[in-house]
RNA sequence: UCCGCAGUAGCUCAAUGGCAGAGCAUCCGGCUGUUAACCGGAGGGUUGUAAGUUCGAGUCUUACCUGCGGAGCCA
């Protein structure tokens, strides 16, 4: 009898088949048991009749509780009335584990008690569909950029210095006479690689200690940065565009089961093609001011500050697909960034606000390529110049235009999946006041 | 760090300052097609912690703890 998996069943209809797996959830009607089985590909609902098994089968199925680990035989019947379209005829039942006493039931649970026992949150039907999204933003970012003449080129997690200097560092003790950092960002290293490589990526986990309590944040997540020599801010954003496109049709393609459990409008998703609107921070300064004078935002937003979440989403609620924001005051933004040879107070950065309200999902630009300019921007932050100095060799030794950003995977995660918080996009979330499970 | 909200049964939530309650889960019983099944019964409580006001506090006051939402900051 083969052992098959619950997403192979239509392969195997009249079939006898093994089931292994848990139990997900149970209904009884007198002579009836309907267990339904989940084994991590999906759920199928089997139907146990009374008089067609013996005496202390039914008896031990019946008293089964949920997520009992068991193995199941029968034949595959496909029946309109199964959710899912198969149903098993069971003829055997093995059982692994009886469970007694699982703590998450099918009603409604609180978030403090469901990331309380996230470890076995992660069973359930929607985090489930989460983390299969998640798997495949992971392998469309991995493939494009394969596919795109890119190398894969990961930076230290433990870092000796901070890489912009502004954010928040946790402080690790690096053997007593040392300190070190948890890396905030690849980018500095990124830019020696793609000296080496041309086209180069980090994918690894990013680490900000900062004090921050909202949806949009997590302590510790993943972040994708790819770096290019020879490039531009016009390549970077023509680059994220062709990027973000490409997930959400990874997405679609492969995660149409998922996004239904998640009651993701898709249409949003589809919409996710090139072009994407391109505002330079001027013009966005001039719409936010113009949307305060029409009561639409409450305070009038001025030039040369960073854009605040009111901001970026009322913005970005001005467009169906991302908006890319560029040319943002060089006072706002890392010291590393290159100046418009036009307005030297103006950065080659850019922003990518996400659609329908999910904010900054992309950040990047063009570095700059001048030593003295670094040199003195090492200054004006007040950096310390010996952990910089091979950073400054890249400027010394073939320093050309270069550019990347930095994609957070949650972010996007969240933004496929479109749900409210990025911690349920990673499975095991690091937060401000959650470092359990 | 700041602002706001919340903490009562395993879970989700009720309870004018006056007897501590319901649904789900668990256990027992019923039902041959259930879809978060349904119907009947049973067990289950130091009301986050500490102090205070009061004849009397789940309810009012103060402090603390925990969580949630938001701000700043960021991907």
């Amino acid at each position: 009898m083969p052992q098959v998996y619950i997403n192979q069943l239509s392969q195997h209809a009249g079939e006898e088949v093994t089931l292994k797996g848990w139990l997900y959830n149970m209904r009884a009607s007198g002579k009836l048991l309907f267990p339904q089985l989940r084994d991590g590909t999906g759920v199928v609902q089997c139907v146990v009749f009374k008089k067609n098994v013996p005496e202390e089968m039914w008896e031990s199925v019946k008293s089964l509780g949920q997520e009992s680990a068991i193995v199941i035989r029968g034949a595959v019947r496909a029946d309109e009335r199964a959710p899912g379209g198969y149903e098993i005829d069971v003829s055997g039942v093995e059982v692994v584990q009886a469970v007694e006493g699982y703590p998450i039931t099918p009603k409604e649970h609180g978030t403090e008690f469901l990331m309380d026992h996230r470890h076995l949150w992660l069973r359930s039907r929607r985090q489930h569909a989460i983390l299969k999204v998640r798997h495949t933003v992971v392998r469309a970012v991995r493939d494009f950029l394969d596919n795109d003449g890119f190398t894969l080129c990961d930076t230290p997690i433990l870092t000796p210095a901070a890489c912009e200097g502004t954010t928040t560092l946790f402080e690790v003790d690096y053997f007593g006479d040392e300190k070190a950092y948890l890396s905030q960002s690849g980018q500095l290293y990124n830019e020696a690689t793609a000296a080496a490589f041309g086209k180069v990526y980090c994918f690894g986990p990013t680490f900000r200690a900062e004090r921050s309590k909202t949806r949009r944040h997590l302590t510790e997540f993943w972040m994708v940065e790819p770096e290019m020599a020879y490039a531009t801010l016009d390549d970077v954003m023509n680059l994220s565009e062709r990027f973000i496109s490409s997930i959400a049709g990874r997405v679609l393609e492969e995660r149409g089961e998922e996004l239904k459990v998640l009651e993701r409008d898709t249409a949003k998703l589809e919409l996710l093609v090139p072009p994407f609107p391109r505002l330079p921070y001027d013009d966005a300064v001039k719409m936010l001011q113009e949307g305060h004078e029409r009561g639409e935002l409450e305070t009038r937003f001025e030039w040369g500050g960073d854009f605040g979440a009111p901001d970026e989403t009322y913005l970005s609620s001005k467009y169906e697909r991302p908006l890319m924001v560029h040319h943002y005051p060089a006072a706002v933004k890392a010291f590393y960034m290159a100046r418009s040879p036009e307005r030297d107070d103006l950065a080659l950065g850019v922003d990518v606000l996400a659609s329908e309200g999910y904010g900054e999902v992309i950040g990047g630009g063009e570095r700059a390529t001048s030593l003295a300019f670094l040199e003195e921007q090492l200054k004006l932050h007040d950096l310390p110049r010996e952990a910089f100095e091979w950073y400054l060799d890249l400027r010394r030794y073939g320093s050309v235009p270069h550019a990347g950003f930095g994609m957070g995977i949650e972010r996007c995660t969240a933004w496929m999946c479109g749900i409210e918080h990025v911690r349920e996009t990673i499975p095991f979330p690091r937060m401000l006041y959650r470092l359990r499970p």
